[in-house]
DNA sequence: GTTAGTAGTAAACTAAAGGTTAGTAGTAAC
DNA sequence: GTTACTACTAACCTTTAGTTTACTACTAAC
């Protein structure tokens, strides 16, 4: 006998969506290393694009945008500055992503030493 | 004073450039949702059509062969069947995305709540 | 007065990802 | 003998994502 089916079609399908929902927020080359960058404590527009490597101030710009629209990022605006500062800050509810970038980058490192093993 | 800078510009480079590693190889639009499907026991060329909604057999095909290359899958002919069926499974290496899978999932869910409640 | 930094935007382009349609070759049911 | 299922692949097309270059408007240093 096969024990192969262990999530149901409906449980499988569930499960996707879930992901499916949080790929839609998150997903693109972008979205995650922004977050991770804020929530580093670089929260300048030139230091963003400064530390991610090879993003484009206007796919920067849209990104932070989109961000925004979902509750992650928070634009504040330094009006008592000259000249004026904007500083995009890491909601708490970006907060929330910690195990999910946590889980990512630790997988991340596994693989990388497993692929540089194997050579 | 600012409390801001919770990690270094270094431990932040390598934190985006481990979480870059695993979008590397779990990134685009599908593959996270075949490993899923392919963890549930769903193991079957046209069975992963069915469930994984809107993948074409072209992508699909592609997508098989890159996970099999990363060693995330294995691609096992079952030749004593006429036809020959072949299968799709996930290695034990495909079952370290666990966690990734289940911070996504989980993440993705409680979003979804909180973009319904919000309306 | 030229260079550099602040935070971006506009227009035009390219590359990558993904979708559509059709087709193969074999089996088996109706 | 037509339809349908298996597991794909080829050719072509579209869409999306991302890049490049240039530009704004303001400040400050050299």
């Amino acid at each position: 006998m096969k024990q192969k089916i262990i999530y149901s079609e409906v449980q499988c399908t569930k499960h996707i969506s879930a992901v499916e929902d949080a790929l839609y927020v998150l997903g693109g080359k972008w979205k995650l290393r922004i977050i991770i960058a804020l929530i580093s404590g670089h929260n300048r527009f030139n230091e963003l694009q400064r530390i991610i490597k090879g993003i484009s101030a206007r796919v920067l710009s849209n990104e932070l945008k989109q961000l925004e629209l979902n509750g992650l990022v928070e634009r504040v605006v330094q009006a008592d500055q000259v000249p004026v500062v904007i500083e995009y800050i890491a909601t708490d509810y970006a907060a929330t992503l910690k195990e999910v970038v946590g889980a990512l980058a630790d997988w991340g490192q596994k693989h990388k030493k497993k692929i540089t093993a194997n050579r």
